[in-house]
DNA sequence: CATGAATGAGCTTTCATTCAT
DNA sequence: CATGAATGAAAGCTCATTCAT
């Protein structure tokens, strides 16, 4: 044994330092302005060596994706952990959303820019799927709860969870997108606060969710 | 008189076929493959000139914003003219929105991605502040109707109506942004239709923004 | 014994796969397309085996010759074999030349590039003799024939066999490569046909080395 | 007028410049080896602007035998130019293609290679279409030569005159080609003098031209 | 002897921008 | 004001070769 171990461990340790180099890179410069060049020297590997681990620039860049989104799920997870009635657990997680793009936006970046059209035929299927699948188990994560709303009486029936969910990111999405590009902008301009609106439009919402008699 | 004039006419035609050609080439290939050459052949003029009216490539992409954006006032604008109830004119301005992003996708895409931080410092100041104009004459709109429907009782006293147009403005972007990335892969892989989800969102969100007695 | 025979035949065995391996791609790509890594996978072995047992990448491609060459002396000596009178022999081995050609396309390419001074750099001193070795010996078969055909009266006694060998050599090569690179042209923009005219010329200069009585 | 004329001079002499470099580094170092960077650097001018004038690296390779053949083709109409009978112009003929190679040996190698079907795809049309005809000039004149000889009773009737330039100059390139590539090999290892035997060979090949009574 | 990960120089090509005319 | 030739930095990717294990 030993020795192959070792070195699966090795490989895996380095393609962690790429990765951990790109972060810095790409969360510096964008990924257009970022340059190979730049992360191998960051990673302290030779430019060859990237390409070794990672087929492509964009490859490299949608594999932040993964780490992003196994942040965003142990949050997400953490806070389903608080066994709190749905509806707050709902509520929290929202704002765990945001507490996320506050905490990294450079990946918050990515997951709103990796989809993008573009960059697919630069990824290798494998990274594509593997973010894909990790995206899900988030979402997951929030159909659960609202489901769990549903069997609580708190949320309403006629909605599917998973859909739910999908509709509870996109308008999170949205608004969080308003809030990085513009929210000086508001602010300043026009004294909004987009943070506050965020969180109001998040209250609207939830309340859309929630049967007749617990409005509130 | 005459010659100055004729002049200023020139010079606003040529103004206008780069934005053309400009428009052509963005949106066939992207603001990053997208080649100054290519567009100063379209135009018919020599790249030099380009580098006349705008300050750079990034210049010239965002001036878009103001076709795309004129074109999306007077499509509101045209719903508001209809004279329908308050409600109802909302609701067929989200739909519009829509409409807009399904017939204009690549001036929707530059809405969305024109404000990333990246481009700025190459832009200037006067085409952003031409476009942050145009982009509030929309949300007034907005603004305007939702105040309206105030007035007609039909909607909510205690939310600002700029606040009310940023935030479906921004719920509007989340969903589309899903559809413009995700609509396929949620189709074919969970049978969602997200255009239909995206429908059923923003009934969700007129509906919070009704009063009481008015839900539907 | 036993074991350093195993391992010789295993060397042995492992050369030859590599060859096999390189003749595909080589063949199939051309000695600057082909790739190492390609050769590699090819032949089931790594990277650094290659360099085991060739020193460069050149030194592998021209390792080819040797295959070739000993293609075209068997199907020479095949032709010796019939016991034709000399004047046949040599005839049937210009059109045996030309046919290994057309058999062998990648070989024949070998053949004529392999002498490029830019590789000799590259290649071992060894297998560049080798090579030599049995160039010589496909020569020596065609001066064998022509010497007969000085001793049966038919070929002028004044040439050096092996000169006479070398000349047409020279000579088919010269007609071959036209053929390669230049036969569609010729048939297509002047209707002529390099085949049927390097037929003629190998008729002709075989006519120049008849003795004057022979000629046909 | 002047400033166009000028400009057009001055073009032209750029590109002159780059053909004097290209030739310089090429010639040096072969296509292969040979990168943009050094030509760019002997012709003191920009990268970039190389590829003002020429599509790619190959198409400047190939452009360089416009250069060659019509050195060539020069040369061979001032043999045709002294007037002598037409046997010994085209004896002549054969030697100064024999002279030509001497001389520029490496405009020769280009002649010989550039045809390689691995170039053509990177070789913008005109250059390629360029090059045919000016090759096929050279060998008009040889077919020309070749007819007066018939005229002249000297060169037999039954052979066509552009198929005999053909023949000759697939001839003449496969005794080059040995000399080029197997001179030092012939004479060290078995004393025999290539440029000797390519001598006796064209005489030969010119021999089995004659008519049967004019035979030397 | 075999491996295959790592290297890193090296390559062509592109393109936004400038500036002399 | 318009031109378009020239620039030259930049950049992604390849691949023959090496060498520690």
């Amino acid at each position: 044994m030993g020795t192959a171990e070792r070195k699966g461990r090795e490989k895996e340790q380095r393609r962690r330092a790429i990765l951990k180099a790109a972060r810095k890179i790409f969360f510096e410069k964008g990924l257009p302005a970022a340059a190979m060049d730049e992360i191998a020297e960051a990673a302290e590997l030779s430019k060859g060596t990237l390409y070794l681990y990672f087929k492509s620039k964009e490859d490299l860049y949608v594999s932040l994706l993964e780490e992003g989104l196994a942040i965003l799920r142990r949050m997400f997870e953490e806070v389903e952990a608080r066994s709190l009635p749905a509806d707050e657990t709902l509520r929290q997680i929202g704002f765990t959303y945001y507490e996320f793009f506050k905490q990294y936006p450079d990946y918050f970046k990515i997951l709103m820019f990796a989809d993008a059209r573009e960059l697919h035929s630069q990824v290798s299927e494998e990274v594509l799927q593997g973010s894909e699948q990790r995206s899900l188990a988030c979402l997951e994560v929030v159909a659960r709860v609202f489901a769990r709303g549903v069997a609580e009486g708190v949320f309403r029936k006629d909605l599917l969870p998973i859909e739910v969910a999908i509709m509870l990111w996109g308008i999170s999405n949205g608004m969080i997108g308003l809030i990085a590009n513009k929210a000086e902008h508001f602010m300043h301009d026009h004294q909004i606060n987009l943070e506050a609106l965020m969180a109001k439009s998040w209250e609207l919402t939830m309340n859309s969710l929630r049967t007749a008699q617990k409005k509130k």
